[in-house]
Order: C-alpha cells, then sequence, then structure tokens
DNA sequence: GTTATTGCAAACATTTTGCACCAGC
DNA sequence: GCTGGTGCAAAATGTTTGCAATAAC
C-alpha cells in the first residue's frame, strides 16, 4: 500500500526539518528507513521495514531500525501501533485518523477521521484522568477476508 | 484494585456455566486463575495473576496461564488488551467498556461507557469492511502520576 | 480407563543492549 | 579528535510448545 509522492515529499521535508531543529544526524540509515515508512501506509512492523531497506543498503542492521524508530517515536515523527497480534508496528505520523484491524488477517487499514467522528469526551466523567489522544480502533473482517472464507 | 464480591459471584457463576456448556474441564488451576482475574480490575498482566495466584497453588506453572487465558478468550470470558507497554494484559470480560491508558505508569483503568458515548460508525464511509466490535483508547496521564510529577 | 490438562524446560519471536568500530562535524 | 551513530552479537523479555506425568470426567 503506497502513498502517493507528494505526500511522501512533505513528509520527508518535515522530516529534514524536525532533524534540524533537534539536532539529530541526518544519516543516510535514517532517511532510509524514514523514506520506507513514510512511503508505506500499510502500517509496517520493524522487520518488514527492514526487508524493505535492506536490498538498496545491505550493511543495514535490525537494531538500527528499532533504534531509528524509537528515536523518531520520540520526537514525534513515527507512531507506535499496538495491535491484536503482538508484534509493534508503526505509522509515519499524520495527522487525526483511527484504524481498522482486521481479526483475521491482522491487517491495519486508516479509517479517515471523517468517517468516524471523535465521541465528545466528557471531562467531568473523569475524574482527574488527563486525556491527551483518543484512539479508536475498529475490529472486524476486511474485504479481502470476507472473500477468502 | 479489587472487584466487588457480588460482581465476582456472578462472573464465576458465568465461568462455571459456560465450561459446563463447552465440555471445558473445571480444574483448580482455572478455577484459581479465573477467580483472580475475576477480581483484580487492574487488567494484570500473566506474570501479575501467576504472582498472585502462585502462594495458594504452588505447582502452578506461568504456561498453564498462559494456556488457560488462551483457552478461555477463545470461549469469550477473558478478554486480552493491547496496551502502550508490549505486555498483553487481561480482563475478565464484563460488558462494553473503554480504557484510559496511562503514558506515565502504564496502568490501564476502566472508563464507563456512559462516560464516552460510542461513535457512531457511518457504514458507507467505510467501504467492505465488516465491524464487529469500537474500542476506544483515551491516553493520557492518570490522577496518581499527575501528582507524582 | 480415556482423554484432557498440567508442569517443566526448551524453543521461539521480538526487542533491547554493550561494545568496538566508523562517520561526520 | 570528539561526538554520536552503526553493526554485530549477545542478552533480555514475553510467550508458546513438546512431552511425560497427572488428574478430571
Amino acid at each position: 500500500m503506497d502513498t502517493d509522492p507528494i505526500a511522501v515529499e512533505r513528509r520527508l521535508a518535515l522530516f529534514r526539518r524536525r532533524c534540524a531543529e533537534r539536532g539529530l544526524a541526518l544519516t543516510p540509515q535514517r532517511l532510509a528507513i524514514y523514506h520506507a515508512l513514510a512511503g508505506d501506509d500499510s502500517h509496517p512492523t520493524a522487520e518488514a521495514l527492514y526487508r524493505r531497506v535492506k536490498p538498496a543498503m545491505p550493511s543495514l542492521s535490525l537494531g538500527t531500525v528499532y533504534r531509528t524508530l524509537e528515536l523518531l517515536q520520540g520526537h514525534g515523527l513515527v507512531t507506535r501501533l499496538h495491535t491484536t497480534d503482538d508484534t509493534a508496528r508503526f505509522d509515519a505520523e499524520r495527522g487525526e485518523h483511527h484504524h481498522f484491524i482486521c481479526t483475521a488477517c491482522s491487517r491495519v487499514f486508516d479509517v479517515p477521521e471523517a468517517a468516524l467522528p471523535r465521541p465528545s469526551v466528557e471531562p467531568a466523567a473523569l475524574g482527574g484522568f488527563r486525556v491527551e489522544a483518543c484512539r479508536i480502533q475498529l475490529l472486524g473482517v476486511c474485504p479481502d477476508c470476507q472473500r477468502h472464507v
């Protein structure tokens, strides 16, 4: 599942800017890993990103992929998803949206916010909890898996 | 975080009934594990349940805890949560509710559905996806962690 | 008595870490 | 030359599995 090239360019520009602001070295590894993630909307695992980048950069190690993703997560460029299988999946940050998780194939699909209006949280009902984000996960069966049953 | 004893009894009754219906042996291990889970609303990990049951049943093994939880999940008695830390947490099934996950201490708190009305999903906007469940996760900082900063 | 379940330990998968080497300022 | 980043391999973590012994029905 690839992203349109203009969006990829936009994300890369943000990435470069953010690295400069934060004093993060713009290494070929980080660029390649972020580039691969920015161009892939399928919420890949670390392993999948590694396999995708490795051919063009054979020296790359999986450890670097993990370290890079964690670093970029800390700088708000990458989001780590926790889905129903227990391997982490990653997203290049791109604004509010939610996820549909297929219970058959474990793939994760984006759900635009428009399709699923954010519920209004009643702050009073939540006592002293400070809410910073709201994630909605829809669970079900994706079109592919409905056919393949 | 303990549950009121009447609710625990209700859950245990459901557990016994469901086991009988499905032909699952009612072993002391399963009873003890489910009992511990039914009396604990803190969404414990498998390890935490193991530590809680072990003193009263020293022969218990962690593998049995995992096997039991997976078995009961398959029979709709237990729910597995995927939160921000990457260890699975478990819930004795008890109807619709959502979760608040503290980004500081990783604890999970229940959010009653009343506090967070379920958003209406627009089926048309979701193409051929068959939605079976909707989980809302609120991320933020719990009252304890707000104090301890 | 049969079959399902347990305990144990080993295997497994994913992720993190220590350390020596390397690259960029 | 310093600083930070990478590659590698080992360790740590969480979870699953094979198998023989055991307990439930």
